[in-house]
RNA sequence: GAACCGGUAGCUCAGCCGGUAGAGCAUUCGACUUUUAAUCGAAUGGUCGUGGGUUCGAGUCCCACCCGGUUCACCA
C-alpha cells in the first residue's frame, strides 16, 4: 500500500527518547527507508528546482529543512548523508519569463531545454547555467553543504540509461498509472517520454507510438511534416515528463527522502507509484505548507506579494528566518514583515535555552541547536531582545546606531558594539526596522498655540546652552520652560514633547533624551516639527 | 470533484507519550520618577468550533459535521 502521505504515517511506538523535534521524526523516517533499502551507502536527500525560476525564500526554507533533517540523521545514526541540489535544466522552456531580459531571443528558443538557451544576461553559457548558478551562489551565500546536480549532466552522460531502459521496460503500466489522473485532452497525447527532436532539439510533447525496450527507443511522428522518427532515449536524446522524471530519478540515484510543498501531493503520490513499478521505495518525505502573505492569500512569485528573503534580511539576522522556517514546517503560516520581530527573539531566546540546557536530549530540540548545526555559537546572541530594541529605537527616535547604542548603554552599562558585535547587528536592522515601519506609522500631532510658543522657547534655550551640560541639568532646562509658559498640569508638557515631536504618548525623561540625541538635534527636531505643522492646523486628532 | 492545514484569553499563538488550561502583546492597578521609555510586581480575561464515541479522566485519541484558508485537477 502505502501511499499514505508522508506525514501521515503513523507515529513510532519507541520515540520517547527521541528529541522532541519534528527533524528526529523524520530523521526516523529515513533510516526506516535506508534500512529498507539496505546497503551502505549514505543516505541521500534530494532538493529539486525547477530550473525557470531564480531561487526565492522557500528555496532557503527546502534546503534548510532538509539540513535539519539530514542533522538529525546523523546523531541519531552516525551514518553519513548526502545533499542533492538536483536542477532539472533540461525541462523546456514553455513561456517567456517576463522579469528577464532578451525577450525576443528567448521566444524564438521556446520548446527548447533550458540548457539549450542562450543566456538572457550573457553571463553564462545557457539559461540554465545561469539559473544554476544563481542557484549555487544562493545555498553558498548561507553555508548551505551540498552537491549540485544538472539533469542535463545526468541525462547526457548515461548516468540514467540503465533507468530509462527499465523505465521503458514498464512503459505501459507506467502509462497506465498516469493517465487516469490527467484530463481528456491531454490523455491523447499523453507519454512519460519526451524526445527531443534530433532535428530542432525541441523536447517534444508527442504521443509515442511504439516503445522498443531492447533497442532503447520509441518511435513518434513529427506533428509538423509527419516524419517519423525512431529515438533513442539514452544518453540525453530524450528526457521524461516531469512526475515520470521524479520517479525515474528517485529509482537511478536511489533518493531516501525528499521533502515537497502541498501543492505537489498528488505528483508525490503518481511518483511515488511509477517508483514501485520501476522497482524500488519511494523515499521518505514530509509535506509542507505553502506560505501566506499579509491577507492570507497564496505567496506567488510573479504576484510579488508575500516577502522576499532580501528583504526579510533587510531587518534581521538569516538566524531569525531560520527560526521562522524551524516552526511548524506542516502550518500555512503568514509570511510578512511583522512576523520578524517575534522570530527573531524566539531564536534568541532559544539561543539562551540551549546554554542552560545540561540535557543533551533537550538541547537537540532547540530550533537553535539546528539552526547552529549542532553546536551552539554564543556569539550568535544577544542578551537584550530584539522588541526591546525596537522599543528603544522607537522612543529615542534613533536615527542611527551612535544614537541607540548611548541609549542602550544607558540601559546596559556593559555592552558595546566591540564586545558584542551581534547585538550590534541587530541595532542595524532595528533602525532599519523602525524607519521602515514604526517610524511612518507614528502621528504626530500639531501643538496648539501656546506650546508652539514655549516650544520655540525650548529650542532656543537649548541652542544657548552649554552642550556639556549633564542631563540632569537640560532636564532643568525643560522643567523651567514649562513652568514658565504655566502649562497646567506640567506633565502635560512633557506629553505635548512626546506626542509632538516623537508621535507617541510616552517617552524616555526628556533631558536624558534631549542629551543623548544631541543638543542640536533636538533643536532640528523641534524646529523641524514646528516648521511642519506650521500651514494645517486640522491635522490635530 | 479531490486533497491539505487551521478553528484554544481582545490580538498572535504554545500546549510533548490523554491527568482539573499557558506565554507574549493589549487592558487595568501598583512600584520607581522634578515625567509616563526601557525595568519590576499584580490583576482581569477561555463552556479549548459543534455533536457523538473510547476512557476512571480528552484541548490532547477515534468518527461525523460546521466554519475559515489553501492547493491540485494546464505546466512544472
Amino acid at each position: 500500500m502505502s501511499d499514505t502521505l508522508p506525514n501521515t504515517a503513523s507515529r513510532p511506538s519507541d520515540a520517547s527518547d527521541l528529541p522532541k523535534a519534528w527533524p528526529f521524526e523524520e530523521a526516523r523516517k529515513v533510516a526506516s527507508h535506508v534500512a529498507e533499502r539496505g546497503g551502505d551507502a549514505p543516505a541521500l536527500l534530494e532538493t529539486g528546482y525547477g530550473p525557470s525560476g531564480l531561487p526565492h525564500i522557500g528555496t532557503f526554507g527546502e534546503v534548510a529543512r532538509t539540513t535539519w533533517v539530514r542533522l538529525a540523521y546523523e546523531k541519531l545514526t552516525g551514518r553519513k548523508t548526502r545533499l542533492l541540489a538536483f536542477s532539472d535544466d533540461m525541462d523546456a522552456l514553455r513561456k517567456v519569463p517576463g522579469n528577464v531580459p532578451n525577450q525576443e531571443m528567448l521566444a524564438q528558443h521556446l520548446g527548447l531545454p533550458l540548457s539549450r538557451i542562450p543566456d538572457p544576461f550573457g553571463r553564462f553559457e545557457s539559461f540554465s547555467a545561469h539559473n544554476n548558478a544563481m542557484l549555487c551562489e544562493f545555498l553558498d551565500r548561507f553555508g548551505f553543504e551540498y552537491e549540485f546536480a544538472s539533469a542535463t549532466d545526468y541525462y547526457t552522460s548515461g548516468r540514467f540509461d540503465d533507468a530509462l531502459r527499465r523505465m521503458l521496460e514498464v512503459h505501459d503500466e507506467v502509462v497506465a498509472t498516469i493517465v487516469p489522473t490527467l484530463g481528456a485532452e491531454r490523455r491523447a497525447t499523453y507519454s512519460p517520454v519526451l524526445p527531443i527532436h534530433p532535428r530542432t532539439g525541441q523536447v517534444m510533447q508527442v504521443p509515442v507510438l511504439g516503445v522498443n525496450p531492447d533497442e532503447a527507443t520509441v518511435q513518434w511522428k513529427d506533428p509538423e511534416d509527419g516524419t517519423l522518427y525512431e529515438t533513442s532515449v539514452l544518453g540525453g536524446h530524450a528526457k521524461m515528463q516531469w512526475k515520470a522524471d521524479w520517479a525515474m530519478r528517485w529509482y537511478a540515484l536511489g533518493v531516501d527522502y525528499e521533502m515537497s510543498g502541498k501543492d505537489l501531493i498528488d505528483s508525490v503520490k503518481l511518483s511515488s507509484k511509477i517508483c514501485r513499478i520501476l522497482g524500488k521505495a519511494p523515499p521518505a518525505g514530509l509535506t509542507y505548507e505553502l506560505f501566506l502573505d499579509q491577507n492570507a492569500q497564496k505567496i506567488s512569485k510573479s504576484k510579488g506579494n508575500g516577502l522576499s528573503i532580501e528583504e526579510w534580511l533587510h531587518y534581521a539576522p538569516p538566524e531569525s528566518l531560520a527560526q521562522y522556517m524551524f516552526n511548524q514546517p506542516t502550518r500555512a503560516k503568514r509570511l510578512f514583515f511583522d512576523v520578524i520581530p517575534r522570530a527573531m527573539d524566539e531564536y534568541l531566546a532559544n539561543v539562551d535555552k540551549a546554554g542552560a540546557t545540561p540535557d543533551e536530549t533537550v538541547l537537540r530540540a532547540n530550533p537553535a541547536w539546528f539552526i547552529h548545526g549542532g553546536a551552539i555559537d554564543p556569539a550568535l546572541s544577544s542578551p537584550v531582545s530584539f522588541t526591546a530594541l525596537l522599543n528603544l529605537a522607537s522612543v529615542a527616535n534613533a536615527e542611527s546606531s551612535e544614537t541607540l547604542w548611548k541609549f542602550l548603554r544607558r540601559y546596559d552599562p556593559t555592552l558595546s558594539p566591540e564586545t558584542h558585535p551581534y547585538v550590534d547587528r541587530l541595532v542595524g536592522h532595528a533602525l532599519v526596522y523602525f524607519k521602515e515601519f514604526v517610524r511612518p506609522a507614528k502621528t504626530f500631532r500639531a501643538p496648539s498655540d501656546a506650546e508652539r510658543v514655549a516650544l520655540q522657547d525650548l529650542a532656543d534655550a537649548l541652542r544657548q546652552a552649554d552642550p556639556s551640560l549633564s542631563p540632569v541639568e537640560v532636564q532643568d532646562i525643560v522643567f523651567e520652560i514649562g513652568k514658565k509658559h504655566q502649562i497646567q498640569p506640567l506633565r502635560a508638557w512633557f506629553g505635548c514633547l512626546y506626542e509632538v515631536l516623537l508621535g507617541q504618548t510616552e517617552g524616555p525623561r526628556f533631558g536624558i533624551f534631549a542629551s543623548l540625541f544631541g543638543l542640536p538635534e533636538t533643536v532640528a527636531l523641534i524646529e523641524g516639527a514646528l516648521a511642519r505643522d506650521a500651514i494645517p492646523a486640522d491635522r490635530q486628532t
